[in-house]
DNA sequence: CAGATAATATAAGTTTTTCTTATTGTGGAG
DNA sequence: CTCCACAATAAGAAAAACTTATATTATCTG
């Protein structure tokens, strides 16, 4: 029953059933919701089960009970169905456009600098904006099996091809802490710091995590891996707090918009470790828009990011380059 | 020829044809890449298009050409089944692994007012901690899988066994709009705004987002989807700039941090609609440790959350229940 | 510019899937 | 316990998806 594909264990058809018997909480009452017998439910059900090699309902219990995997095929397919059913009224208006959808994969860390002009420019010339901020990670998978059109992230797909990119910001990494601790001036020193306040890390999760992580090993610091978090904002908010420093970057700390009164940024001791921020693009899928829109980018930095941070923390002016890299 | 359901005009094998189409330049070839004749991938390919009432392929050229609308449909088509593959074996991981350290996965809405309060706490008795902000729907299948612990989210998973919740809040849905138009006072004034400002919407990505769309299905709204954004900060990046209006919740305007001046939120009119932030964790794992991060987290909230949200919308008194929704 | 070639569309028949009816077994309320 | 509504299973009916056969069309070649 259902599904032929290459291993698909369903169909919509049969995740539509699904749905409805979790909905309707019974079998017999989603086949009246579906004009369908009862069997057909059951099989069709039961179909998807023998497939996947899962139990999706528990039948021991009525009403009828979700298993978690259950749970979580109920979780799965909506979204799916939910992304399917916007698919068919697209098609049809797309007579005219020359993009019909663009979507953007926007790093966490510029999703503050970036997500409301990113969604003005590309509005221009475009039907359909989606823009989804996460880590870049996910991204980069994302943009190769084509969920996503256009990459803004840390760039670790240098050795891809079928891919553009067009470089937007370079920035050092620096350390974030509370006032009142004294500078470290060598590596050593974070050793130090961290012994009277504990130290937060980007998760591995993260490239930006990763990228650390490997330079504190190269340093042979051993730093205490007590709390970490994923987003720019989680990290800055414990040294705001004053409860910890971190190892971060300018524009993880513009990301997460807290107010920087009692926090100090230095420069990170030892050899200096610096992120290039990039736009990536299936080469000649999307024509000069790419281009265009990493020169908007910029832009946009060069005037309302940049000189924030440049206002904020003097000693940093020159050290962020825009475009070159 | 397939598709079944209410309206959707393909499902995910004639996708999967029609991909092969695609990528081989030739139907005739797609047959053979997937062991079927040629008309069957014709007949496939046609079905698709008149189910949708658009053209995908432009034959009157050799190799076969795709139209605007197909272009569309690969992207799509794509993304969707590059999703649906994910499900299957994320279903059979979900019963072992077993942990030392926490890991909670929070809302993206919840980011700024948890974020930091979470860490602190968690950390005072575990002695590794990782704090992962996203979408509910991601970190939902991460629960069940086991890839994290706590789970702080939108509940729509309310009849899944094996799991224990704890109830955070509850808050109506509600329109953001720059000051400077007409409050919507019934469901179909809102189509009226859409024509003079921009409809920004959550993606469908998003658990938020899903239930706005399937509540504006009900109230026959068919609003435009040209911008979407999957964070609360891009969809009231977009209001704040002056571009346009959304439906979004009071936690996900206290996540996005910015200046209000210039702001209003109004009720949504029509039935009224509200979503409830839960926290999960699968039973009997980690003892009374959930039910007292959520009674912390209810305490956060009612101190440094709430009140500024009915400071800043005074009409929300009341509206915003913490606890026992 | 005719003729060959390889691809697509259409028609008609066959196979496979999916649904229905009929029947048996089961959890929970009275 | 008994009833009732629901679920599983079996077997036949209806619908679908695929096949072979054939007509049509685009492009290439001599």
């Amino acid at each position: 029953m259902t599904a032929h594909a290459d291993g698909l264990p369903f169909d919509l058809w049969s995740l539509q059933v699904f749905l409805s018997a979790c909905d309707c909480g019974s079998m017999a009452a989603a086949g009246r919701q579906l004009q369908l017998t009862q069997p057909a439910v059951s099989q069709t059900i039961a179909d998807i089960e023998a497939k996947t090699g899962t139990i999706l309902f528990d039948r021991s219990v009525r009403p009828i009970g979700l298993t978690p995997a259950g749970g979580l095929l109920r979780q799965r397919a909506s979204a799916l169905l939910s992304e399917a059913r916007q698919i068919a009224p697209l098609l049809r208006e797309t007579e005219r456009n020359r993009f019909p959808l663009i979507r953007v994969g926007l790093v966490d860390s510029m999703s503050r600098a970036l997500s409301s002009v990113l969604g003005k420019k590309l509005g221009e010339s475009t039907e359909h904006v989606s823009i989804q901020s996460g880590l870049t990670a996910a991204h980069a998978s994302a943009l190769m099996t084509r969920r996503l059109d256009i990459l803004i992230g840390v760039d670790d797909l240098e050795d891809i091809d079928g891919l553009e990119r067009w470089p937007l910001l370079g920035e050092p990494y620096v350390l974030l802490a509370p006032d009142d601790f004294a500078q470290p001036r060598q590596p050593s020193d974070l050793m130090e710091l961290a012994r009277s306040c504990e130290f937060v890390r980007f998760s591995a999760r993260s490239l930006t995590g990763i990228e650390i992580d490997r330079h504190l090993r190269r340093l042979r610091l051993d730093l205490p891996r007590k709390l970490e978090y994923d987003t720019p904002y989680g990290v800055a908010a414990i040294v705001a707090a004053r409860q910890g420093f971190a190892i971060t970057t300018p524009m993880c700390i513009v990301e997460s918009a807290l107010p920087l009164v009692g926090l100090t940024c230095w420069p990170l001791p030892g050899p200096s470790l610096r992120r290039k921020l990039t736009l990536i693009a299936r080469k000649q899928e999307l024509g000069r828009l790419p281009c265009e829109v990493a020169a908007f980018c910029r832009e946009q930095l060069l005037i309302a990011t940049v000189p924030g941070i440049e206002a904020a923390f003097p000693w940093l002016k020159g050290e962020i380059s825009v475009g070159t890299q």
